[in-house]
DNA sequence: TCACGACGTGGAACCGCTTCCACGCACGAC
DNA sequence: GTCGTGCGTGGAAGCGGTTCCACGTCGTGA
């Protein structure tokens, strides 16, 4: 492995110049810059990145947070983030989530600038004293589809989207409206499917209907659990006419049951789902999208925008907008 | 942020005995052990990754060279791959290929074990030159969903997956069979498509059946553009009654223009795809399985055994089993 | 009693880079 | 001619670890 020292010998420099060339430092001649930058080139000498690190204390990498299995969504929001690195000059580093334990334990390594200089938390409210944690440590961290004191944050309302698919299915005629949501106390503190729950009871009370607590199933965020809750909620006596799934994944598991029941989607029962994941076009299943791969590019601009500056990005919050997507899984009651 | 030396002095120790404590090493006494850890746990210290990582020379990182967008059953495989890293001590770094330069100039970094201890290269085959300097510059590879001249690899025997797609057109009686799939020369290389296509024609051939240039459409990976091709081949006259796409993802750009243009599928024309990626579980597309996530996770687990032995990987192929998955798009003729 | 290991330990050197400090030199002003 | 002044440069220190070497201090066997 060559190193700066050997260039410096070959360029017949010392080391600090090298260094200055390679870090387009003003204070190097015209002709020194142009006999070591020959040199590099002729030794194909590139610099050691821990080193580097190490001496300048931050390493140029990106960590992002991400539970990568249990949230299909956050695959696409990934890819919006990669978007945003392809052109800079920051690596990416994964940290996979499965467990609070893991999550924890991320975060704390991570609340140094020695693993990344910059954290994306992607779809997982992390503990307000990992936060504040980060914070004190000067990590700057953006999150995206979450949301915490103080700190950056892309996301959409949730609220507003449980609305907008409840009264789809209210002004399509139905009056039976069930939901499928994640459990709410789930181990890694998931909030959207509450929130969306929240929109769907404002807008039932807004139609005039009743909130009726049979109709409304819980579970772990994943379309098998889905299905059996469907299941269930559909074989029940007085069944609801359309379900809104809390998301796609479930969505998708809800039309599953409906159709092992030998129902007619959306003849017997509508189904909306949320998200918009990849998909859900094939599947022509009715939804609210969400600007997927929008937030993760907008949290990662946000992420090397602020390092950039090297100040801790603006404790905003950057709300993306929801649109009502229309398939043919919902029709009128 | 707190050294190994802050953990020294509060100990009352040498910074080396703190290191020996930290790496398990046997030359410390119990006492002083004991003693150690309760500092490092008072304090919160943590070692600095770069730092340790400079001076062992080698950084406990994973690099994952990916197409991340191009290829969506790269994702399945990453999942694997994050899988076996999670009960390691490894991170992952991901990179993202989308051209060949890029490719390139992550290779020529990664040529060093400085940015990663080991690379995995994911769909994509890489060039022989870069094959060969990172062997000789002894970073351990494995190859996922490709092979490679003296590097180990996981994959699968494409050729044998186009012999069972096509077979099971025949099967149902088929006799004009169209075939949609790569360009045969990419920019980033990929060689599937081709040798899926090279089985198409070799079932052909044992059944009898000629081989016609016009039901054979190529262009780059993708639905849409794979919607467009056979929208002509469709058109054409004398079209095929099945098709065989070399990828899911073209498989369903396939319905998508079968559909648009009235045809019932598998009615009017019979679909079968290749992968099985997620979505098409739900599309109810018939394809050939190839185990995704388990190609990442073996992998994986063969490069970290590697790092575990000191010793490459051994250049071996393992061929993973590939599975015909009967849905709903294909049917008699 | 002495020599010799084994053991536990401190400390220096080193990993490869950045950055600061000091120095030599050319130049212009007096 | 002398004295700043500023530029370009070399070199040392430091980033935070690991590892090797040397140095007591015991316990053991001759």
């Amino acid at each position: 492995m060559v190193t700066i020292s050997d260039v410096a010998v070959q360029a017949g420099v010392g080391a600090g110049t090298v260094s200055r060339v390679l870090n387009g430092s003003p204070r190097v001649s015209e002709a020194t810059r142009a006999k070591v930058l020959a040199v590099i080139d002729d030794l194909g000498y590139r610099p050691n990145p821990m080193a580097r690190g190490l001496s300048r204390g931050r390493c140029q990498t990106l960590g992002a947070v991400v539970p990568f299995f249990t949230q299909a969504s956050a695959v696409a929001r990934m890819r919006g983030v990669a978007a945003a690195l392809d052109d800079s000059r920051y690596d990416l580093m994964l940290f996979n989530v499965e467990t609070p334990v893991h999550r924890d334990e991320f975060l704390a390594t991570l609340t140094r600038r020695d693993r990344a200089d910059g954290l994306l938390i992607v779809s997982m409210p992390p503990p307000p004293e990992a936060l504040v944690a980060l914070t004190l440590a000067g990590v700057p961290v953006v999150l995206v589809d979450a949301v915490g004191a103080g700190v950056a944050s892309v996301g959409t309302d949730d609220v507003e989207g449980g609305r907008i698919a409840t009264r789809h299915l209210v002004e399509l005629g139905h009056r039976r409206i069930g939901f499928i949501g994640d459990a709410p106390s789930n181990p890694l503190g998931f909030v959207s499917s509450g929130r969306r729950e929240q929109g769907y009871r404002e807008v039932l009370a807004a139609a005039g209907l009743p909130f009726d607590p049979a109709l409304v199933r819980h579970g772990a965020h994943d379309r098998e659990v889905a299905l059996r809750l469907s299941d269930d909620l559909i074989r029940a006596e007085d069944p609801p006419t359309a379900i809104f799934a809390s998301s796609d994944v479930q969505g998708l598991g809800v039309i599953e049951a409906a159709r092992n029941l030998g129902l007619r989607v959306p003849g017997d029962l509508s189904v909306i789902g949320f998200d918009d994941v990849e998909v859900s076009a094939y599947a022509g299943l009715t939804t609210v999208r969400q600007p997927l791969f929008e937030s993760g590019l907008l949290g990662a601009q946000l992420l090397l925008e602020a390092l950039q500056e090297a100040h801790p990005p603006a404790a905003d919050h950057h709300e993306l907008p929801l649109e009502l997507v229309v398939r043919t899984t919902t029709a009128p009651a």
